[in-house]
DNA sequence: CTGTTAGCGCTTTCAA
DNA sequence: TTGAAAGCGCTAACAG
């Protein structure tokens, strides 16, 4: 038999004879025979990988992101190629650049930079969504958070607590989740009449350590924070770190929002209430606009936005066990 | 000019006139081409692609694993393509047989069964280190720790503590990691003469929703535990969660030492003892392995196994933020 | 229905 | 020192 007929038996035609297809498939079977993707793709010059940047595949933030592409793609029979930028535009640059010379059918990428202008060749013909982060000057679907919302809220929950001086760990100011963010933390504090003080805001570049240093600054204040909005989830662990270290109480001497649930914050001492993102529908939605953009490549970009939630847990009340 | 001297230039090689040799770096420049890695791999029939294959890429250990893996491979110009078998051994056929068909350079997997007979010919060739658990009748490397005196270890820590009655969260049964902690864990009970007891033993399955079903049993035996050793992160999470639901008190009423360290595992209430694994160590070894490999594929098959670590911490042993 | 053939982009002889 | 040409494994167009 030809390598066209097998060809044609493993793409399912109907072209061939039964009993033909019959002995192709024995044969294959029985040699083990793997068809050889390089050769395939090449070919139909297209592959089955797609490619995933993301910032920090550490943070379960993306973990969680990459499970829910993943279980899109599974079904589709094709793999994700993951790559991690920390946050670093160069290397993001450098691993867009090798997924591309993969050949990846297509990009989910979590920007690493505000700005994409002069980019545009780069993802020319390409299927592209961006989650987590907008991306300014670059054509391309995108997935994200209410950012702005969600920090509001989780500062608006803090006021009606009764808390009047209220600190804020920003991220990093040069992407929209940073700066969306901090707006929403500067909106709540404006609409409840409180003044805006720059001490008590202060960096963590989404890094534990980060937070764990801005936090440390914060106690440090002549007069400190009664409540703390940590605008990621690293930050707020680094957060949580520093209050302990103190031995301070939780949430009775400070209080403390994070941003972005994680799958152990009830455990935390103590239970964190945080602002939740819905990690794995933003990567099964940014998957299936990815195949929704492969079926008809030239729908205007769209814009998912979807929506965060604030779980109240024992950092901002009560701790239940306690009597 | 020729392909071929554009080949030529991009390999470096110094057959090349100066001038022309700049002439062609000016036109890849000018054009923004990117060499087209399909057509590379398949005439030189191999790619520049890592497979790597984890039984759950949310576990935090495995990320960190990832993570060293990644950091050895960047370096040499290779790509990691991950994917999740889910502790379920017919996704993990699937998923070895997709990188295998990629045309992976090399292999590092978390073997989901005990058991590769009859797997031989899929490796057929192929360099291949398994991680974190040691696959039977098949020869290749492997990078595991010493499970068995890590359990032993923990165990050996409680009834050091005086405790008489300790339970035990156990893993699955069919990967070695659970067998050996078990193992571990049984040891050291008989050598400090306590008596074997079955009720003591749970399953969870490494899942935190079988850790929390675990101790849910164990709480509710005649006579509970006094302590107990988890086998690994996850189910440790959902063991606190159990003790917390019914609020038993941390370590008075109960103790508990988990497998495998967290980032988080100080900000656990209580901050959570753990027999820490060196992860990134076995990513970054596993991935030296495999380069070595590369380099001599006829050297024997070699074991590593690494140390793990007891990390004592306040759910063995008193708060120090308690008076 | 099935086989033959061309060619995807690259590297590596071989020839000049 | 450079170019021409073959061929990696596959699929799709064409021929039979």
């Amino acid at each position: 038999m030809s390598t066209a007929t097998v060809s044609r038996v493993l793409a399912g035609s109907d072209l061939v004879r039964e009993n033909l297809r019959l002995r192709v498939l024995d044969s294959i079977e029985a040699l083990g025979y793997i068809p050889n993707q390089i050769g395939r793709s090449l070919r139909r010059q297209t592959t089955n990988i797609i490619g995933l940047v993301v910032t920090d595949i550490q943070n379960p933030f993306f973990t969680s992101i990459l499970r829910g592409v993943q279980d899109v793609f599974q079904e589709q029979e094709l793999v994700v190629l993951t790559a991690n930028s920390d946050e670093n535009p160069k290397k993001e640059f450098l691993h867009l650049q090798i997924l591309l010379s993969q050949g990846v059918r297509g990009l989910i990428f979590a920007p690493a930079r505000l700005d994409y202008q002069g980019f545009e060749h780069l993802f020319k013909g390409m299927s592209v969504v961006a989650i987590d982060r907008t991306p300014l000057n670059i054509n391309v679907d995108s997935v994200v958070v209410d950012n702005v919302a969600g920090a509001k809220a989780a500062t608006q929950h803090l006021i009606d607590l009764g808390h009047r001086r209220i600190g804020f760990i920003a991220g990093i100011s040069t992407v929209t989740t940073g700066q969306d963010r901090l707006k929403g933390y500067l909106e709540a504090i404006k609409e409840a009449g409180l003044p805006k003080n720059d001490g008590l805001i202060q960096d963590g570049l989404f890094l534990q350590q980060g937070g764990y240093k801005a936090m440390k600054k914060l106690i440090d204040l002549k007069v400190p924070p009664t409540a703390v909005v940590s605008s990621n989830n690293l930050m707020s662990l680094g957060a949580v770190q520093a209050i302990h270290e103190r031995c301070i109480k939780i949430p009775d001497e400070i209080a403390i929002v994070g941003f972005d649930d994680m799958p152990w914050a009830s455990f935390l001492q103590p239970p964190l209430t945080v602002i939740a993102q819905p990690t794995y529908e933003i990567g099964r939605r940014a998957a299936l606009l990815l195949l929704e953009r492969f079926e008809n490549p030239e729908i205007p970009a769209r814009k998912l936005v979807l929506e965060t939630k604030l779980i109240i847990r024992a950092s901002t009340a009560l701790n239940p066990c306690v009597n």
